[in-house]
RNA sequence: UCCCCGGUAGCUCAGCUGGUAGAGCAGGCGGCUGUUAACCGCCUUGUCGCAGGUUCGAGUCCUGCCCGGGGAGCCA
């Protein structure tokens, strides 16, 4: 965040030196000693015939899921990946082969008359990298479709000592330390490959609905809501910064001219959008400094906002029940193979959970009807029930899972527990916001109608000791043609999660951002 | 931030009431096999998280710190 950027160094906190037991040889210094060039990847011009082991890099190659879609055996095929496994037979050896493109491998079979056989295959480790060439060949053994018979296999990347994946289980804690390396496990690549197909899901489901995707800004000068702590953005001097007359820092001297943030949420200035271009999301990066240490939270993960104009709440409830079903049916459609894998190995009610919320309809039910329904249930929750106390995840899940066994969007929220952008019900005790909760974790979407009336507007923003000076902007789109508009947001990581059925939070982004941890 | 649990070989873990460490996997060597978490035999590997303390003696007990996990709060 400091514009110097010093380099901090290697903490002694370090996991296991994987780079520490030996020098990390540069590209150019392995193009020298005559050794391909994995990484080289600049262009086909660069890399034809340099490479000694006769690699053409950037040529036209199909990727092992394609292989394994082909109608039928036969047929050379060029296989490029890392390899998970090697068992060395005498005359035979079988490696199987992963390059990320889907879930399963390719087996490799190689035998004496294989090129570098002795020299490469009879070596191999877990964890390097390699070309195999050959004949695409139905496979005798159990547990593929096809097998490469090789005519060559060439050794792109060695793995060397200490390569840390086993062909073993490993803890997704360990895995956490490495992560560097996880994606090239079954269960993080699935992962990937989910979040992946999701995030394009999200996107096809909004521009299908004619929605636009508006950038909203990374760095802020606004607090949106007051919710929670915001990392501060700054160039000025982390010793002796300029100080004002008062003695505290001056951030008018700092980079923006006062103090900016990372964002916490895009969704005031997608109600910019949304009172222009009529609907709009926000699907980017937003940022938490709370000290929160769950499997449920991030100090950076991804946020999808949508926000649209003439929309009330039941239009909104139904946008947000149009788009589960969207996204979850195209991601079950697109990731077949993966989630098999999260269903039988991570999660075993995974895909049922998300066909429930594919295939039955939602329920809408009233917080204060919600509050009664809990009250007389009989169930003895460890929190109390109360008109005017927020739902916990238990009373949400009894809702959602025991009481009426679909998802449930709760409407219309004591004003007293909601964001002051809510749009105050004609009871005055309420706003019309709602919480969306699907079975096994509760609450998977919220948001309300926006509070499009000024007057209200104001007097709200002051009741809850805020500075309608803050909010001038925000203000206006309420002076000039304001209209009622509603939308609302979720985290991108918390559908992943119920989608892969992922245990903890940090298991479904890349590379997670945590109070203490900013590795990788 | 609070509560609970944990940090022992590269990984997953065992080590009871204190007597200076062990298994499986990985790795090395050999064997065997169209194998697929392959199998069989032999072998190597540890500042027992860090710093103090109690004790003749601490992986084991005590204190502090660091790190991780689970739960809570906050939320997405």
């Amino acid at each position: 965040m400091w514009p110097g950027n010093q380099w901090i160094g290697i903490r002694g906190s370090r996991p296991r030196g994987v780079f520490a037991n030996r020098a990390r040889p540069t590209i150019a210094a392995l193009r020298d000693a005559g050794v391909p060039s994995a990484a080289g990847g600049r262009g086909v011009s660069e890399s034809k015939g340099t490479s000694g082991a006769g690699i053409e890099h950037g040529s036209e190659h199909e990727s092992i899921k394609r292989l394994l879609a082909r109608e039928g055996a036969g047929g050379e095929a060029v296989v490029r990946g890392w390899l998970r496994t090697v068992r060395h037979g005498k005359g035979v050896s079988f490696l199987d082969v992963s390059d990320g493109s889907c879930l399963a491998g390719l087996q490799v079979v190689a035998n004496p008359e294989t090129e570098g056989f002795e020299p490469v295959v009879r070596g191999l480790a877990t964890g390097c990298a390699l070309e195999a060439r050959g004949s695409l060949v139905d496979s005798p053994g159990q547990g593929q479709r096809y097998e490469l018979h090789a005519t060559s296999v060439v050794l792109v990347g060695d793995a060397g000592e200490g390569y840390p994946l086993q062909k073993k289980r490993h803890s997704f804690e360990f895995l956490r330390t490495i992560a560097h390396l996880r994606p090239r496990t079954n269960t993080i690549g699935a992962v990937l490959r989910v979040r992946n197909a999701a995030a394009m899901a999200i996107h096809d489901f909004f521009q299908r609905e004619e929605f636009l995707y508006l950038h909203t800004p990374i760095v802020t000068a606004s607090d949106a809501e007051g919710a929670g702590e915001m990392f501060r953005v700054t160039t000025l001097p982390e010793l002796d910064p300029p100080r004002d007359e008062s003695g505290a820092v001056d951030y008018r001297e700092d980079f923006f001219g006062r103090p900016t943030f990372l964002t916490v949420s895009g969704q005031l200035e997608a109600e910019i959008g949304a009172l222009a271009l009529s609907r709009v999301y926000t699907f980017g990066p937003t940022f938490r400094a709370e000290n929160s240490n769950t499997a449920r939270h991030l100090a950076e993960f991804w946020m999808i906002e949508p926000e649209a104009a003439f929309l009330d709440l039941a239009g909104l409830a139904a946008l947000a029940e149009r788009f589960l079903k969207s996204v979850f049916r195209d991601v079950l459609e697109r990731c077949e193979e993966d989630m098999a894998f999260f269903e039988k190995r991570v999660e075993s009610q995974a895909i049922v959970r998300m066909r429930k919320v594919i295939d039955e309809p939602f329920e809408r039910i009233p917080y204060r009807e919600a509050i009664a329904i809990l009250e007389r249930s009989g169930e003895a929750f460890e929190f109390p029930v109360r008109f005017g106390l927020d739902l916990q995840s238990e009373h949400e899940r009894w809702l959602t899972e025991q009481h009426v066994g679909r998802p449930v969007v709760v409407t219309d929220w004591p004003a007293s527990i909601k964001a002051f952008y809510m749009y105050r019900n004609d009871d005055e005790e309420t706003v019309a916001a709602m919480d969306v909760l699907v079975g096994g974790v509760g609450e998977i979407i919220g948001g309300s109608q926006r509070e499009h009336r000024l007057e209200i507007l104001e007097r709200t923003i002051r009741a809850q000791g805020l500075d309608p000076e803050h909010y001038w902007w925000y203000l206006d789109l309420r002076r000039y043609g304001s209209v009622p508009h509603a939308g609302f947001g979720l985290g991108f990581e918390r559908i992943v999660q119920f989608m892969t059925g992922m245990a903890n939070i940090r298991d479904v982004i890349p590379f997670p951002r945590t109070p203490g941890q900013a590795e990788f």
